[in-house]
DNA sequence: CGGCAGGTGCGGA
DNA sequence: TCCGCACCTGCC
């Protein structure tokens, strides 16, 4: 984690007795109220579910998803600005190409930090892009990417945007708000919306790989147009129509694990 | 070698 | 406001 200009590495643990035991290793010693307050934050910690887990505890699909995952809820380890990054090297491109893409701005911008036992990548000060040219960017392999990385790093080294402020706006403001950034259109704003401001029911925007697996899950059809998927989805969970997809594409990807889902395994692409 | 992938900005209707 | 298109790169 990159937190004030100070990398610090992160170590948490958890023994099922509803804590969380967070390490911080540090160079500089950082504020550790602080750093707590953020954590909470990102990790979403102090949401409640009970609501959803209530409500849906009957529902034909969601119920043996709530007993296994209940709880579950969105998170974003990452800034605004760094959760930016990952969302643009994930647009229109194989997940190998994204990793690669991230891969070298870590080796050309980051940090190694070694701590505990790991070695992980720490990402940079927006200052460190916005510094160098798109040209130096596009060497990196990020297409045309390059330029909304860019644009993106400039806006937040200028102190454009204020994440903290963005924390406390309704859903409208932070979505007019986040258009604005050159490379961020409707998929990433959905995805901030949920992931990153925890918007529970943030959902008018489906992009084709996730239409293919609503197609399956909610009609057991190849394809079904996106507009009656999301009046599907609203009539089903209404204010909890994000979460809830959340849930299914969860367990979906986890229940991949254990056994083989064919329709599943042809629309994945690494 | 053309098509396409976990989208977006842009120009023109 | 809606639509078609180009766009980096790499894999199929």
């Amino acid at each position: 984690m990159l937190w004030k200009d100070n990398p610090l590495g992160l170590f948490f643990e958890s023994n099922y007795d509803q804590k969380i035991k967070l390490a911080v290793f540090y160079n500089q010693k950082p504020d550790i109220a602080d750093i707590t307050e953020e954590i909470k934050y990102r990790y979403n910690l102090d949401s409640d579910l009970s609501g959803f887990s209530k409500t849906f505890k009957k529902d034909k699909l969601l119920s043996p998803i709530i007993k296994r995952w209940d709880g579950m809820r969105p998170v974003a380890a990452n800034s605004l600005y760094e959760t930016l990054i990952i969302y643009i090297v994930l647009q229109n491109a194989t997940v190998r190409r994204s990793v690669q893409m991230l891969e070298n701005l870590f080796s050309n911008f980051g940090a190694k930090l070694v701590f505990g036992g790991k070695e992980l990548s720490c990402f940079w000060n927006p200052n460190e892009i916005s510094k160098t040219i798109e040209d130096n960017l596009r060497k990196l392999k990020l297409g045309y990417r390059a330029k909304s990385i860019k644009l993106i790093s400039d806006q937040f080294a200028d102190g454009k945007i204020d994440e903290f402020w963005l924390r406390k706006q309704d859903k409208e403001t932070i979505k007019k708000e986040t258009l604005k950034l050159y490379g961020v259109g409707p998929a990433t704003v959905w995805y901030l919306l949920f992931e990153v401001f925890h918007f529970y029911d943030s959902f008018e925007h489906i992009s084709p790989w996730e239409q293919k697996i609503f197609s399956r899950l909610l009609f057991n059809k190849e394809i079904v147009p996106p507009e009656k998927i999301l009046k599907e989805v609203d009539k089903r969970w209404g204010i909890w129509k994000r979460l809830a997809s959340h849930y299914l594409f969860e367990d979906l990807f986890w229940k991949r694990k254990n056994q083989k889902i064919d329709w599943l395994e042809k629309e994945i692409r690494l």
